[in-house]
Order: C-alpha cells, then structure tokens, then sequence
DNA sequence: TGTTAGCACTCGTCATCTCCGAGTGCTAAT
DNA sequence: ATTAGCACTCGGAGATGACGAGTGCTAACA
C-alpha cells in the first residue's frame, strides 16, 4: 500500500485516539504534506479497502476494527519510556512488596490510575506447582487447620471441626500418610482418585477423620482456582464509547473473566471485541501481558478500554510494569521457585 | 397527624417507589376516599409541613427526606414472609457453607440478585478476639510460614524469607517466646511496643530473625483490617435517580466504605445519604442490618440503592438473611466461639 | 497524470417555537 | 368540611429552520 496512504490512516487513528470524533480532510492536512481534496480522495480509497468508514455522508472518517488492527500491529510508534517516566513508574509500585498479590495489585491499580481506564489482573494456573508441604495442626477442642504449600510460594489453609475426637495415633497416622503421599506431587494431579485411595488407608479411622479429609480436596480445589480481579472499573463509566452496563457486567462476571484472560499468551497482546467470541462489548479493547515467576508464567496484567485508547503510550506502561513484576517476583524467590522443593526434600 | 394525612402520604410514598415519577391527587384516589380537591388541600399542606416537595408548579409530589424517612419508622407495612419465601430465600444460600465467607458472600449475592440493588457485607472489627495459636513452620530453605489462629476462628498465615540461616536452637527460642508472650492476648493489644519487647527479648538472635517479626506485626495487622465486599455493584447502573459516578466510585472505595458501615449498629437501620456525612450520594438510601456468631457481632449485611427502594419487601429480606447467618454460623461453631481458647489452654 | 481549488450538496446539531396535557390552586356550590 | 369546576402553569415532545463541517465531483493546473 502507498505510503502516503498508510501515513494518512495513522493520522486518521491517532487523532481519532484524542477527540473521539469523526476525523475530517482538512485535519489531516497538519500531519500530511498534500491538499484537503487529496486527502480526501486517498481517503475515499481507504474506505473502500475497509480501513476507515464514515457514520454518515457529510461526516468525517472514524477508524474500523481493521483500521485499528493495522495500526497497531504496524503503523503506530510506540513513546519509549524515559528514565523519569520509569522513575514515576517504579514509584508507583510497593517499595518492598510483602507479597506477590500486593505487588500485583499495586501495578493494576497504578495502571488502572494512570490510563483512567480499567486494569485487570490474573494468576495463571499453576499446573506445574508441587505440594512441598502438608501439615495437619490441632487448634482447640476438635478442630484442626490443615495447612498446605506449594513450591511456587503459596499458601492455604483451611480450619476443620471434627464430629467426634481422635486419638494422637490416629492423628499421626494421617499425617505422615499425607507427608508420605501427597507431598512432592504436582498439583493437578490431586484427583478423586487419590482422595478414595486416603480414604481405603484410613480405613476404620476414616469416620472421625471424614472432615479433615474433605477439608483436604477443598483446600486443594483452591489452588488450582484462577482469580481475576479489576481495579478501576470505575473509569469506563464516564467513556461514552461503548455500553457501559454490557461492560461493568462483563468485569463484574469472574466466570467470563477468567475464560477469557488465560496464560496461554506468550507476549503483549491487543485484542478488539469483535474478534472474540467471548469479548464482545462493541468498541472496547483489551491489552494483556504475561509476568513471569522462576521462569514460568504467573499471571496476566491486562488493560480493558474504548478501541480509541492511547495504543502508544499504555503500551509501554503495561510492558514495563509485567517486566517490573517479573523481575521483583524473581528476586524474591532466589535463583527460582523450585529450590523450596529440593530443599524440603533434602 | 390527621389519620387521613398519613394514609396520603404513605400512598404517595408507595406510589412513588413504583413508579420514581410524582405522584398527582389523582393517583392517590384509588389509594384514599376523598376526590382529588381534598386530597389537593392535604397535599399542600403535606408539603409546608416538609414531607412532600413538589419539582415544579404544575407536577405532582415527591416525598422529601422526612417523607421517606416517617414511612419507614412508622408507616409502612412490611411484607411478612411466607414460609414459601423463606424456602426460596434459604435456597440461595449454600446448603453447607464450607466457611463464614462463602455463606456471608452468597447471601449478599443473593440479596443483590432479589434486589437488583448493590449488596455489602463487612466483617467487625474482631475487638474481642485473643491469639489462640501461633506458629513458625518451616517451609523451605530459610523459608518459614507463621501461622496465627485466633479465638473467633480466623485463620492467617505469611511466608517469610529469611536473610540468614538460623539454627534449630534459634528458631526454638522463638518459637516458645511467641507461644508464652502472644498466645492468650488480646488481638487488639499487639503494638509496637509488644514488638520492642520481643525484639529485646531476642537479643542478637534479632539480625536474622529480623524478617519474621516484621512479617509476624503485618500478620497480625491483618487481623484487625475491616474488610467490605460489594455485590451487584453493576445493577444500581440502570437506576437513573442519582448519579452512577458517584455511587461507582463510592462502592470502589473501600476506606469510605468501611469508615461508613461500622459495626456499631445495634439492629436493622435504615439509613438515607443526606443524613449521613460519610455517605454523600444524592438520592441513595442503606439498609444494613448485623449478624452475629457466637453471641458477638460478627459483621454487617447491607443494601445499598436509590431512596425509592421498595422497604417493604427488601426489609425482610435483609432481616431473614441476617439472622439466617446468625443462625448458621452459631451451629458450625458449638456453644461459643470462645471455647477455642479454652481448650488450648487447658 | 497526479494534484488542487472551487462548488453544490448532505446531514447532524442546536436553538427556537408551538402545542399538549398533567397537575395545580382557588373559588363557589353542596 | 368536601367537592366540582375552571383558569393557570410549566415541562416535554415534536416541528422547523439556520448553521456549518465535511463530502464528492468537476475542471483547471503543473
């Protein structure tokens, strides 16, 4: 395609991006060395090819999802981020984050402030996590905190009241059948299965112990649980681009939500909703970019906005918080994650 | 008051959350036995003594604050439920919640869906709560979970990361300080100074235990945060009787929110934005009623929406919710919550 | 042959105007 | 004390028209 013809589209996009407003010939003609009616008739062209259409006759040029698509994927120059703006950045994060959620939330909340559009966050899945460690702790009068880690860092708990008491043996006994057992094993292969196995080890004890066991799969259940969460959803309300209800419905829905912002991205991604079955509030797109844990993807930093969002400038801000966060969560957690494991063992 | 004032005033108020438009004599004749002329008279005089307000000359009346505010004390009827209702409600709720939270979050999930309006639930400040439990485990190299247990039943764990290696001895020590010095005492009465007792205490042990204490003052910092969750925040966005902004970014909040719904309330209130500093949103009206468990408020369940709500049938709701709650979270935990502390000290 | 000035035309926006009717307050009759 | 009747008010919906931004087309130009 001309060149002069790409130049006009970027023009069209980028004023587009600040007014919102249907773009006309003459506005062009401060980016472009050419009259308004050769604009005009460049543009004209591009409609044609299905890069730009016009609301109406007498009204100016608005990009399509194409326009948008070329755009992004070629035309726009991307600002490079200065030291001072990485300075603003960096200072928007935790100083020393107490935890991987805190920093996480910290980046989607600093996202979410500077672009006032709304910023999501998910943990990826941790398919490849090992259970490091399983402890059955006594915490009064019948009831028990199972408590369980894993070798990406994480940790639960859950508290359980038994139906009737139990011996020390019988408590010994389920625990070192757990720490022989469950300890060491991926994650996802905590199955059913596995629970009908404890429960035949139990055998005569299984009574008493029914509750610790069924605290045990629901405990298990919740780490392979994926959560999203979005900060700023407040900030598309005064955007008059889209329907606000589909998208506050769309955020406030966790089940969409997560099918649709899974880890299987290997880099930043922008997404428009028509070309997505499961996006499909008009006008709005989603940016996502992976962060990275001991090697492995941890999780999705995401930004949801109009089409007509600064591509150029909150690109590099979600590039630079996912690095940020890979970094620091690397850091944190020494050479990787599986050293906890290794050491548990030795 | 005339006896036929009030029943004026009660029909326009119900007419009016109906309908969200002012109300004419007319409207009120099918409610009154009076033709419209006197209904007329009443209403002007309603109206100079300040329950009703009219938007312009020729319209019909709103009920003014004091007008919602005398319905809901005194003259509405509330919906009694049927034993058919209250099976619909009981419904919603799990059949058998695995933890406070979940039975705490589907019944406001619940509420939000019945009501289409915002539901909020608050945890109390667990004042009266002691430190029935704490725990260092090991998790890894130089890797340690504290874990602390507290006599309501909560449960919070950190992972800490330690700079040095500390021996079994060290690790012992500390272990029993803990035990002796913050096993018993109220969650309230851990302090700084608390902290400098156990940072003498630990002498030159201190360099490497360092990282625990800190994490062991930010755990037990999370004992006394107030947590607000918010429901159906997205169905109040349909409601055009006050602005979604504002009430948006109010729900957002969560230290205005939580600085608002104390738990300090000693039954089911009703309560409108104009009366209320802290909740400024035009047009908006709370009802929020406790729950408790084990005889102590254990939180508060809210409803949040626009003044036109209709009391009535949402009231009951709230109130068979609550004690619903109330209920539930009494059988899981035995007598009383206290017992916990009891036994581990015996 | 590509570019540009000029022009007639389109069409959405905004301000103005009018009409309608719901609802009122007042007055006089019951 | 209540009510029927009536003149009056005023917001809202629709119609009208001026304005102007922007277009496509044509013809002149380099």
């Amino acid at each position: 395609m001309d060149s002069r013809k790409l130049k006009i589209l970027t023009a069209v996009v980028d004023e587009y991006i600040v007014s919102g407003e249907p773009v006309g010939s003459k506005a062009i003609m401060s980016h472009v060395k050419a009259s308004s009616a050769t604009i005009r008739n460049e543009m004209a062209e591009l409609e044609k090819q299905g890069y730009l259409e016009q609301p109406h006759t007498s009204a100016g040029r608005i990009p399509t999802y194409n326009g948008f698509r070329l755009y992004v994927d070629s035309l726009m120059e991307k600002n490079q981020l200065s030291d001072d703006e990485k300075r603003r950045l960096d200072a928007m994060l935790p100083e020393s984050a107490q935890s991987e959620e805190e920093l996480v939330k910290s980046a989607s909340l600093a996202l979410a402030e500077l672009t006032k559009c709304a910023a999501v966050v998910a943990n990826s899945m941790p398919k490849f996590s090992l259970i490091t460690k399983v402890e059955v702790i006594p915490a009064g009068k019948r009831m028990y905190v199972i408590l369980m880690i894993t070798s990406n860092g994480t940790i639960k708990n859950k508290v359980c009241r038994l139906e009737f008491d139990i011996s020390d043996e019988q408590l010994e006994f389920f625990d070192s059948y757990l720490r022989s057992n469950l300890e060491g094993i991926p994650i996802d292969e905590i199955t059913e299965e596995l629970f009908d196995n404890i429960k035949t080890a139990m055998g005569t004890y299984m009574m008493s112990l029914a509750p610790l066991v069924s605290g045990l799969l629901q405990l298990s259940m919740e780490f392979t649980a994926q959560e999203v969460s979005v900060s700023g959803a407040s900030n598309l309300l005064t955007c008059k681009d889209f329907n606000q209800n589909e998208i506050i419905s769309f955020l406030d829905n966790q089940k969409e939500l997560t099918a649709f912002i899974n880890d299987s991205f290997s880099g930043l991604q922008v997404m428009f909703s028509k070309e997505n079955d499961s996006f499909v509030i008009h006008n709005s797109s989603m940016i996502t970019a992976p962060f990275k844990k001991g090697g492995r993807n941890a999780g999705t930093l995401g930004l949801i906005g109009p089409m007509r969002i600064d591509y150029a400038k909150f690109i590099p801000y979600l590039e630079y918080f996912s690095q940020r966060i890979t970094d620091l969560l690397s850091e944190n957690d020494g050479d990787s994650a599986e050293d906890i494991q290794t050491d548990i063992d030795g």
